[in-house]
RNA sequence: UCCCCGAUAGCUCAGUCGGUAGAGCAGGUGGCUGUUAACCACCCUGUCGGCAGUUCGAGUCUGUCUCGGGGAGCCA
């Protein structure tokens, strides 16, 4: 019935009545007249909302409060006051819902911290709103730009039987009574009495099933739940965050890399045209500039560098470092950040890596010592991107995992992919999580994720 | 998991040398006002995170636990 306000805010003023649903901000008594501030989350400010206080019920003027939700009839009316070009001029206003004065979110700013112990009522205010549209947004431009770009959306388990992926601790799922568990005759658990008859765990990552349809519908992406197990308590670790992994056939790492480069600028610029009032926000109030970097980002190219020239680099500014940097090192993130903020003072595509500190999967390099790996990072954040051209050549890759000490009977399947039309294929992950906190400027990745889960947290 | 910091009114915080609790905002009352986090005056608000200890006396010192924040590791 009623327009959204965002909408409502862009119409010319008219003598046609309108409504007017939402909650209220902010109430300011005048001597004839009410102001209320309704917002209905469609924008990050609201519609005023003014009442004659000789034609309204005083008695209702009175009774609504900050975080009531009301229902207003009127007309859109060319507004007196400086801020806003129209207001509604009100002839009716029904209290939907009162809010007592107990309202845990009151009109003052809050801290991030305080907003999290009340994750229900936190979408209400600007910050979390603002990131929650920009969120939305920016999950419709990943969208978006695949859908657009020739790759299928593909839904990757999220239970998996697979428990050597090798990215990290995972959470078990079992339907086992855990007070009683069934043991075999050598005293482990019997998990062929489990649900499905082996032992399984959330998926760490959908990249392997990934490629598997990559090798069928040649580009496809990935964008759904990821789960770790992981004790880090970090402001950019999730237990449960979203990850976008595209996978692409017959390309090498170059085009990989072009990729991830074209996708980063196509989501930015897609928030940039779109969400300018909430960017504007952000802006000005969470990350001062963060709009004008990423300005700068979509219209410059990435920097590029290897392992070996970035070790190098490191090296000539050892003394600033905690941890001196040499060829072979694990890059820290204060490197990564040195790196992107420093050298390159934009994103950056680090590629070639030593194999030992990379995946298995990864396309080895002519020399033997390095593999196709490629990590994008970015200013502020450390590494956004982490990707690589995977190792199709079976005789390699079997030697890589023997190498590692992994056993192929665990990855037949993913091996096959290698034994029958075998294809030099690239693909990367991206972090939805992390990409938001770099669009917003957001400290927090618990605060731009509507419920964050992580070690010792999971209310709401 | 390791290191550092913190927890005081509904919210944001101050609290000196160990001596018995304070400001702004919110709420209430009155005033003023086409207001924009409105403004002015007055009023109300506390298990000082939990447990133990030192002390005549602990918000303050010590130990411990819980929770939160920052950094590191791991990664996306």
């Amino acid at each position: 019935m009623a327009d959204l306000i965002s909408k409502i805010k862009t119409m010319e003023p008219g003598p046609q009545t309108i409504f007017v649903e939402g909650w209220v901000r902010t109430k300011r008594d005048s001597k004839t007249v009410t102001f209320i501030e309704v917002n209905d989350g469609s924008c990050l400010k609201g519609l005023q909302v003014v009442a004659d206080r000789s034609s309204i019920d005083n008695n209702l003027l009175n009774s609504i409060s900050t975080g009531c939700s009301v229902i207003c009839e009127g007309k859109l009316v060319a507004s007196i006051g400086g801020d806003q070009k129209v207001e509604l001029s009100a002839t009716d206003i029904k209290l939907v819902g009162e809010c007592p004065d107990d309202y845990p979110l009151q009109k003052k700013r809050h801290t991030l911290e305080y907003l999290r112990e009340i994750g229900h009522l936190r979408a209400r205010t600007n910050t979390i709103g603002a990131v929650e549209r920009v969120r939305s947004t920016m999950a419709y431009a990943v969208h978006r730009f695949f859908q657009e770009n020739g790759f299928f959306y593909v839904n990757t388990p999220l239970i998996t039987a697979s428990d050597a992926e090798g990215a990290g601790q995972m959470f078990q799922v079992t339907t086992l009574d855990l007070e009683n568990v069934p043991k075999t005759e050598d005293g482990k658990v019997d998990y062929s009495k489990d649900f499905f008859g082996k032992r399984t765990s959330l998926t760490v990552s959908g990249q392997l099933e990934g490629e598997t349809y990559a090798t069928a519908l040649k580009n496809i992406y990935t964008f759904g739940p990821t789960f770790r197990a992981e004790n880090s308590n970090t402001k950019r670790h999730l237990a449960e965050f979203w990850m976008i992994e595209p996978e692409m056939s017959f390309c090498t790492l170059e085009g990989d890399m072009k990729v991830a480069e074209d996708f980063l600028k196509y989501v930015f610029k897609y928030v940039l045209d779109n969400c300018q009032e909430d960017m504007d926000f952000f802006s000005k109030f969470v990350e001062p500039g963060v709009k004008d970097t990423l300005v700068h980002v979509v219209e410059s190219p990435f920097a590029h560098m290897t392992y070996t020239d970035a070790v190098k680099e490191l090296e000539k500014a050892s003394d600033k470092f905690d941890f001196k940097p040499f060829w072979g090192c694990d890059l820290q993130t204060e490197h990564e950040r040195f790196l992107t903020e420093e050298v390159a003072k934009r994103p950056v595509i680090v590629t070639d890596y030593p194999k030992e500190i990379k995946a298995f999967y990864m396309k080895l390099n002519e020399d033997g010592k390095t593999v196709r790996a490629m990590d994008v990072l970015a200013p502020r954040l450390g590494e956004i991107i982490g990707g690589s051209e995977r190792e199709y050549r079976l005789d390699i890759l079997k030697a890589r995992m023997a190498e590692l000490g992994l056993n192929e009977k665990d990855y037949w399947w993913y091996l096959e992919l290698r034994k029958y039309g075998s294809v030099p294929h690239s693909g990367f992950g991206l972090g939805f999580e992390r990409a938001v906190q770099y669009v917003t400027g957001m400290q927090n990745i618990r605060d731009v994720i509507p419920y964050p889960r992580a070690s010792k947290q999971a209310d709401f």
